[in-house]
DNA sequence: TTGTGGCCCATCATTTCCCATGATATGGCA
DNA sequence: TGCCATATCATGGGAAATGATGGGCCACAA
């Protein structure tokens, strides 16, 4: 499974055009739809986006939650309403609409921050602002890579 | 399962460029994407890596989360927002981000350092500095491995 | 016609690929 | 047991390819 890691740092040209970053569109390659799905954040001041393939996995997740419930309304309200599929043009670059720009504050220049199967587009120095913050709570609750707890217990560590 | 074990150091070229110990790429060998992750350490002053197919392993664990929960959101921030992936050239170096070079202090020379399933990237001077005190807290505690290091189950594997 | 958006090409910096070299370790052979 | 041949590995540098970016042209719609 190919997967959404890094940041990176893009300019936003006057057509409003950013390229994606080469290591997405590799991930985002050999699907069927050449482009990524683009909505809003509900918890933070950024753009969510992921793969055509990934929104289809998650509507069926969201078909396990009640039909007709709030959750469930409330979920496929955010994915679907307010999604855009926004295609690449030949280099790879993409016109985001201006709803998500202006909900995300972005500008001039766009971060693309990997989150695994989805990846996030911020105003870059929102991103650092919150990207120091959440260094900050790792630091703190030692929220490391998810203990495999294996970790060489042979006791190797004697080098 | 084949592990990283022991300590190298190499030179990093003028063009950014180190290569990683063969011991190590014989570890990363056979796997899908031919190169390492690497992510700054919020413990020490040292680049993490480790191979894709773990960080992928890591990524099905983060999925165990809600997607769009405060944890997931969390987690997968802090694993993959400052992650970088990075590919062997022919000879099996790799050119490390900038940001993780200066992060860990190294300039012009690399040592790698086996932990198991992963391995870091320091400035040698600082590493041998954190060895001797390592060494030192465990001659002053008497930390010795378990009585029966004859034959360990670990063994000699070690080349 | 005029504005808007899409497509194509040009450019430039960076990075990756490819080949060469020296050193070291490994195995073979006398 | 000592020496030589060979393979592996770390390292260096030049050339080619990739990626980000900018601008221009064309088509379609208002």
């Amino acid at each position: 499974m190919a997967i959404f890691i890094g940041t990176f740092e893009n300019k936003v040209d006057k057509k409003g055009r950013v390229s994606v970053p080469a290591p997405f569109r590799a991930v985002l390659a050999g699907q069927g739809f050449q482009g990524i799905v683009a909505f809003p954040s509900h918890r933070a001041d950024a753009v969510e986006a992921c793969s055509m393939d990934f929104m289809e996995e998650l509507t069926q997740r969201v078909s396990e939650f009640d039909l007709f419930s709030d959750d469930h309304d409330n979920l496929a309200f955010t994915l679907f309403s307010d999604s855009h599929t926004v295609p690449f043009d030949g280099e790879g670059r993409v016109v985001l609409p201006k709803e998500l720009l202006e909900a995300a504050g972005i500008t001039d220049r766009a971060a693309f921050v990997g989150k695994g199967r989805t990846f996030q587009i911020w105003e870059p120095n929102a991103l650092y602002r919150i990207k120091a913050a959440a260094r900050e709570r790792a630091r703190e609750q030692r929220l490391t890579l998810p203990a495999n707890t294996k970790d060489g217990g042979s006791g190797g560590g004697a080098a």
